[in-house]
DNA sequence: GGATGATCATACTTTAAAGGTATTAATGAG
DNA sequence: CTCATTAATACCTTTAAAGTATGATCATCC
């Protein structure tokens, strides 16, 4: 059976005549006789009663009509479903998000995703630089977001932000009168510094943008995450160097400064990273979303 | 799209791997790879990405193999029930039924053959005679329930049982306390006929009984029905020639007596009616049914 | 790192089946 | 009884699916 005879059938079935069925089926009379008596032969089932003004059903060939008309009804919704699947309109989105990554830039990057494809559902993973990686090579995430990775041949890096760098630090510390902070003053303020983990890292960054500025920084202490490195500032372990969006962390006693003195490459990066070889169409989308975001930033800067 | 291409979709999905599944359809590999190409096409989607070891299904091919194997499912099921339909297993069957030859042989029958067919659906219609031929006609009914029906060259006729006659009379009537009554007898008795309406009915037939007999008859009352003609004789009103279905009726005060003196043709037909022309599968096993009942009842009688 | 083997894609041929034309058979209407 | 209408059949044409042979690509193995 075939999804052709279906079609020919319902024809047949609702002009109750196989020529005037013909007609509508733009083929001639002969051929639909013929498929109508295939499609009984191979069902073993009667599905008309012939008669000198043209056919009527049998019961089993009106129970056959409803069938025929729910198989059509089945196979467009499929098509259409794929359809919009095939378009990234449809699916699934599985992110690795890293820690405090997901400030800011990321949930207005997800909404504005979520908004123009509602169909698909995004899955968060919460990883490190690494297991983003191994993730997407493993197909378990299909992008990742990070900072500084270093490139990689099978993993494409996309720029979604690039953020001024900002000082985290108590409401007591003898900066927190200025209006702002010479990057050079810092080398006599004891620096937390985050996130000790895969290298390169942010604590190389400032590391050198340091030595960059000609002084070897004091080290208080070095700590997993943002979130930890602002909360030992707000407790007076010293200041701390933050990208501009942790300023979205409203901890207690924390105010944050513009620095001056820093050279136009001392921002930090936040990156999409996906598999280069993968052409899915939701991850397409997902891009070009992100375009939509930046270009709107651009337009109309906060 | 074809129901071919799913089949082979499927397959090609579930190999992972278009040569094995080519293997597994008995096709060569070339054919398989352009229908996949073909559908893909069609659908505008790529359901598949080529890699050196074989094929894996993209996000969009995942759901589509999901819609297809949905589609063969419903596919199987339509098929499935219309051949059951076809075997006249599944399906309606319409009956016409008059009054009083509801009692005994057609609740047997009805029974006998929803047990045998239990996914037909029987609607039992209240009509009599001349609503029957008019229903059958019309294909409102498939099949009708009647005595004496003259003979009707669209309509065949089909005995399902010859009843005996009884007497219906009052337990206080000077005949009841006899073992059986003579035919004879009646010429000195009043009595209820019935019923009023489309001749030939039974009343000729007890009128042609009584002719034949040597007498006229007293008639005490005409009535419609045999319930009534039972509660009459119940009454006092006379006594009642009634077929021995009509037993089921226990009427309170009413007592049954056999008769003797009857020639041979002295019975009532009950025969089951139907379009001559008509050839649905749930009529011939209907017919079956009505065959075995007799056949049961001929070798193994109450 | 080049040979090898596996896989999918392409080119071309063969075969099967769907479609077309002409005609017949059956049946009801005028 | 003829005519019109309808489905069925016979035969031919065309389309498309299947087969054969071969090429292109890429991972794997010595």
């Amino acid at each position: 059976m075939d999804l052709r005879h279906l079609r020919y059938f319902i024809a047949v079935a609702e002009e109750q005549n196989i020529g005037r069925a013909a007609t509508r089926l733009h083929i001639s009379q002969p051929p639909l006789t013929r498929q109508i008596q295939q499609l009984e032969e191979e069902l073993g089932v009667r599905l008309l009663n012939r008669t000198p003004r043209g056919v009527e059903l049998t019961q089993a060939g009106a129970l056959f009509l409803d069938e025929a008309r729910n198989i059509r009804a089945v196979v467009e919704q499929a098509t259409e479903r794929t359809q919009r699947a095939g378009q990234g309109k449809l699916g699934r989105l599985d992110v690795g998000i890293f820690g405090t990554a997901i400030l800011d830039a990321i949930p207005k990057l997800l909404l504005a995703f979520r908004r123009s494809y509602p169909e698909v559902k995004i899955v968060l993973h919460t990883m490190n630089k690494g297991e983003q990686i191994e993730a997407l090579r493993q197909r378990r995430i299909t992008v990742g977001f990070n900072r500084m990775l270093a490139p990689l041949p099978d993993i494409t890096t996309r720029l979604v932000a690039n953020e001024r760098l900002l000082l985290a630090m108590s409401h007591t510390s003898p900066l927190a009168a200025q209006e702002s902070v010479a990057f050079a003053a810092l080398r006599d303020h004891p620096l937390v510094l985050f996130p000790t983990g895969a290298r390169p890292n942010f604590i190389d960054k400032v590391m050198t943008l340091c030595h960059e500025a000609g002084f070897e920084p004091i080290v208080s202490q070095e700590v997993s995450d943002a979130i930890t490195g602002v909360a030992l500032a707000a407790g007076g372990f010293g200041v701390c160097l933050v990208p501009e969006s942790t300023t979205s962390l409203a901890l207690p006693g924390v105010i944050y400064k513009p620095l001056t003195g820093l050279p136009h490459h001392a921002q930090v990066d936040l990156s999409c990273i996906y598999r280069s070889d993968d052409q899915s169409p939701i991850l397409e989308a997902f891009l070009g979303t992100i375009d939509e975001v930046r270009a709107d930033a651009g337009s109309a800067p906060a």
